[in-house]
DNA sequence: CTGAAAGCGCTTACAG
DNA sequence: CTGAAAGCGCTTACAG
């Protein structure tokens, strides 16, 4: 390996051409006769030029990299896979267009992070990886018109490119699978009541029971449960109610151990005393005794598709969906499914 | 938000000064008059300005950006908290230094991709995050004498930067814990061979066996388990065994899960027929019934350490120890804990 | 302490 | 189809 950087001007040189040349035929520029073009190939092969990524950005005005801002530490976020798989399906689908991606600690703060890479044009575009109910940094890059895509859905703003699962209709089929196990007093224990997928899946809980006939009673559900002790907690209220909940919805998994712990504190079966049912199909979801059900949100995918868009939008492609929906799955598991032939 | 990019110039010429002397406050020279360096900071704070990045990259010849690249898809190593938990502690240390983090896909392969990276100027140093026994990434990168920290051991070189559990100690001392659990009988399930920790723990495994006068059974030692179902396949073997073992060891917590089946579908009881223990402390082995035995390596940490070392090495400050050790934590629970009163 | 000039390694109108 | 020149937005010897 050669120490020295090996740059346009050496290419040209050995090859006879100018720099412009050498330049053009490395575009892919079309007005380049292809005797010269082979003849460039052959030089940079053979010298294994690589342009230089920084002047080419320069000369460019742009990056080729897109942002991401880590989320804060300590949140629920990062005991899930989800952040990971995300990030492995934007990162594959960036790569294959010619970006990088550009991982910023969200610091001193996410809104701070995200205007320090665009005021200093370190990315052409970011992708959000997850929306609050109020967003400032939603609402910065929007009142910026700079390019990104969201991970989640805004409230504010509904002309933002956005890719989400349908958590509504998610936490809707699940109630009404659970309805259909002939459970009639469904809890629901929800995670931090600023995101907006909390607030969708209790909006879709609310709406299956209501259109099923069963009753909504308040005291069934508990917000902003985000952590495992805050869990175990309000699950042994929920137990102590005189009518007890036969089954019980869980937002974030990464609390179900909480929820776990309490139910067999209390000396109780799932599902024949009550039934149990989560979000995100963890490993612990899966591996769980029994097996819990749960929403399987494809988080490569919603990755992947955030990241096609943004492609997209920087190429100038157009872009035919502003709100792409990632199919769910739900996965039906022992927790939940009485009378199982053994 | 203005539209249009300021730039030093306009700095300058609102400021009644030479770009030179902007660039100059801006970075911290110290000889520029107190007045003037007064003068540009308000105009600087007035204005919002802030350097183009990638102008400065090229000028400084350095890009600060610090490459990672994300391991392949499938491994275990993505189910793991590891990549995420490390992630963050990079992110944060490197950022704290003026450093991004540019995560590169490893395609085509991660051999390839690095050199990109090089070749292209894009980071100004790597952090590998595991290491091989015939690892072609830090053959590169140590032939190429690229600037670099690993995550893990190399094998092949001595004077590699490196941050590391004490691998062979930390299986060395589960190992140990279980025999003083009066178990003699310890099987050993190892994830891929070809990664250096597996052999590491194998080591202080075997070694620990030895010195303490049990017996060392080949056919205990079961390699290249790194799926749920291999897992469950060699369990179930290491059960048929006439001698069957009264303990196994778990190089990968990620594959628990089948052991954990096959345990179960024997109908045997951990920890009174089976001790169970396993590395890494995820989430699973701590919310397991009952919870398992873990080895914790302190992910962040090891990310920490890797990132403070880089920046190091890049600022030409001396680094003390080349290969740094992170404290593992040997936590005991119920799964190989006999005789625990209730 | 400060400024004019050259340079970082590319790209791209412009001209031919 | 190709080249010379200007430019991308900074930094930094060099000179004073």
């Amino acid at each position: 390996m050669s120490n020295k950087q090996i740059k346009i001007r050496d290419v040209a040189m050995a090859a006879g051409v100018s720099e412009s040349t050498v330049s053009r035929v490395l575009s892919g520029n079309k007005r380049i006769s292809e005797k010269t073009r082979q003849k460039v190939m052959k030089i940079v092969d053979e010298m294994g030029y690589r342009p230089n990524a920084i002047a080419t950005s320069l000369a460019r005005n742009r990056s080729n990299s897109i942002g991401i801002v880590i989320p804060d530490s300590d949140n629920e976020f990062y005991s899930t896979t989800f952040f990971q798989e995300a990030l492995r399906g934007i990162s594959t689908v960036v790569s294959d267009n010619g970006y990088d991606v550009l991982i910023s600690s969200g610091r001193p703060d996410e809104v701070t992070a995200l205007k320090e890479l665009v005021a200093r044009c370190k990315v052409d575009g970011v992708i959000l990886m997850r929306s609050h109910i109020k967003d400032q940094s939603i609402r910065f890059l929007h009142e910026s018109k700079f390019p990104f895509v969201l991970i989640g859905t805004s409230v504010e703003y509904d002309d933002v490119y956005s890719v989400d699962n349908d958590n509504f209709g998610a936490a809707f089929e699940l109630t009404k699978h659970i309805l259909g196990q002939n459970r009639r007093n469904i809890a629901f224990i929800g995670g931090g009541s600023n995101f907006v997928y909390t607030m969708e899946r209790l909006r879709g809980y609310e709406k299956c029971i209501e259109s099923n006939g069963a009753e909504l009673r308040k005291e069934y559900v508990r917000l902003d449960i985000d952590t495992v002790r805050k869990a175990y907690e309000a699950m042994s209220e929920l137990l102590q109610l005189k009518r007890r909940p036969d089954a019980v919805i869980i937002t974030d998994d990464t609390v179900c151990a909480g929820i776990m712990d309490s139910i067999r504190q209390n000396k109780l079966n799932i599902p024949d005393d009550i039934a149990v049912a989560s979000f995100n199909d963890s490993l612990y979801n899966r591996l769980s005794i029994p097996p819990i059900t749960s929403i399987s949100v494809n988080s490569i995918e919603l990755g992947r598709k955030a990241a096609e868009t943004i492609c997209r939008i920087l190429s100038g492609d157009s872009v035919d969906i502003k709100n792409i929906r990632v199919d769910f799955r739900l996965l039906a598991r022992d927790s939940t499914i009485l009378n199982r032939l053994p």
